[in-house]
DNA sequence: ATAGAATGGTTTATAAAATAAACCTATTTA
DNA sequence: TAAATAGGTTTATTTTATAAACCATTCTAT
């Protein structure tokens, strides 16, 4: 990793773009929340982030299609169940994030 | 400031709702430069941010009706000058915003 | 047994945002 | 004097976020 030479910069980390997958608010939160817990169900998720079962749907689809949620379906008794896990991607996501999120905010 | 006792939660601090105005990646960026130089010109930010020209005067003007920044339109030579500077108001903005983001990365 | 409320969501529609493209006026350069 | 450049603004388009409506099943009370 040597520095930065561009005609441009000689400086790295200026603004580098922010993940557009995890700089939502409700993204944000679901990712936070499962990293503190690995594993955790709709309705849990949707409490804790006070958001409305709706949004959390769209936003929980969007982000295990990019492979940063493991998103399973099953049955508790006989009600409908489904489970969300962060996965090592969405790990390394995260930390990038929040990596590049520092140079804006430090 | 006594601690949060409601109905739902008796926990303060979860996932605080986080200011849409800040939580844009360019408007960020813009207050973030704002902040360590405390003036720039049009030409400045959109260089350091590598913003178009046409985001930058939208996402300028947002900050502006907000009273995050202030904007002086003036000549320099004969060729229009726009300056930026931010406000106290939008100091404090960034600061609870920072606070409120704090909570979801860390 | 059955009407109504609750559970656990998904799908679709709407509003708001971000971004890019097109444009404008004046100025400088070839 | 035509074309390029500076310094933007305005308008149009694409994405997002969010809310509203809906659906299937399951409980609950009568």
């Amino acid at each position: 990793m040597h520095p930065d030479i561009t005609s441009k910069n000689s400086i790295v980390s200026e603004f580098k773009p922010l993940d557009p997958l995890l700089h939502s608010q409700l993204r944000l939160a679901v990712m936070s929340l499962l990293l503190s817990v690995e594993e955790a169900e709709f309705t849990f998720i949707k409490e804790k982030t006070e958001s409305t079962a709706g949004n959390l749907s769209v936003q929980l689809d969007k982000l295990e299609k990019a492979g940063y949620l493991a998103i399973e379906k099953s049955f508790r008794g006989k009600r409908p169940l489904t489970t969300c896990k962060i996965t090592q991607k969405g790990v390394k996501a995260f930390e990038a994030y929040v990596e590049n999120l520092k140079n804006y905010i430090s």
